[in-house]
DNA sequence: TGTACATCAGTGAACGCGCGTTCACTGATGTAC
DNA sequence: TGTACATCAGTGAACGCGCGTTCACTGATGTAC
């Protein structure tokens, strides 16, 4: 905002960074990550190739930064949807997973970079505990569900680790097209509903 | 096995195309899809970088032959895990993902490659319909469950997808190094059974 | 069985290309006095 | 308020490199007679 439209040849940009990251969300999101390069990034965003090298060491690290937000993002996200869908316990954690859905199809760019195994190792150093709010939420629904007797009682960790792959699978096969010959959910919405309200109903043993 | 170490200079392998394929997934496994470059590859096999425009026609086609394989592989897995499990419908439903879970830990190369977006358009040509014999396999062991009056009765297809979605989560959270921090899973035997048999226990109601 | 030849699957140098990154530079902005 | 200067964030050419792919070639194998 600080300056917008200045004739060429500026040498402040002025929001430069921010730029780059919603570029790059947005390349990795139709073209996928392999096909995210500095220099195209660059010329998109209308700067010469040594731009982004001010305002970040290298790639590798542009690619930790959209993980952090996207990190961020997805627990926002996922507080958004619980609070929407209700107070008691099953209504929670269904507003969770389908925080965590709606996140991962909204987001494509993010959700791909931020659990890409090359980066997990540059990741759990820069963010201090990748995924660990969201995580943590989750279980805590889990066991809330547990405590009132929703859910069978036991070691949490089965159920919290079904749901969290639940989420993330169904994701995945979405967003990489696995699903797409699979005849069984003609749209997103009806995705997201379909595997949240099922792993709740699962869960808290509805039938 | 035609020759196997006739000395260097030797025009005709006899077995290029296996070997290929096999120092392919290899590199995928340990290195990643985006380090898989043919010059290396060659080198690897210890043929020139020419060689393996023989046996196939590019990269991307090459990537193709080893998700072909990957799927073939993964349906035998679910096979004969589902075999092993037992005769009875829940068994047979938690022999198929653990098959599934198996293929995933122990081909992490195939496994990359067979769910790449980018790679889904020229598969769906290719194999008829990739992955369609392992999904369908699943849906028939759900609805198995649901005339046994095992699991709900109703359309079958929530209970696939989440199936479906929670085991294939479960392998690429695990593949890609992020449950790593979750210290919930200390190993990858203990992943699958923990998978495989809360997600049947779930489905099928047993409490 | 021996010879002529087609075919097949190798070789290895070469191509153009795009990549991440560097660097000497430039000029706009902010600060001290 | 005006001037000198440090700093910051741009430029754009250049670097070396590895990539996918091509191509003229070579020699081993299989086949016909």
């Amino acid at each position: 905002m600080a300056r917008i439209a200045k004739k060429s040849g500026a040498y402040h940009h002025g929001d430069l960074r921010r730029v780059l990251l919603e570029t790059a969300v947005r390349v990795v999101e139709h073209e996928g990550l392999s096909a995210l390069s500095l220099q195209a990034l660059s010329k998109r965003a209308g700067v010469s190739s040594g731009a982004p090298y001010h305002h970040f060491e290298s790639r590798e690290q542009l690619l930790a930064a959209i993980a952090e937000q996207g990190f961020q993002l997805l627990t926002a996200e996922m507080k958004r949807c619980a609070a929407l869908a209700g107070r008691d316990a099953a209504s929670e954690l269904r507003g969770l997973g389908e925080g965590y859905l709606r996140f991962a199809l909204a987001h494509r760019g993010h959700f791909r970079v931020m659990f890409r195994p090359e980066l997990q190792d540059h990741l759990s150093k820069s963010c201090a505990a990748p995924g660990e709010d969201s995580f943590d939420m989750l279980r805590a629904s889990v066991q809330r569900c547990q405590a009132e007797g929703l859910a069978r009682p036991g070691d949490p960790m089965p159920l919290v680790l079904v749901a969290w792959a639940g989420v993330h699978g169904a994701s995945t096969l979405w967003i990489d097209g696995s699903l797409g010959s699979k005849r069984m959910v003609p749209s997103e919405d009806i995705l997201v509903d379909m595997v949240a309200r099922t792993l709740v109903e699962l869960i808290t043993g509805k039938r």
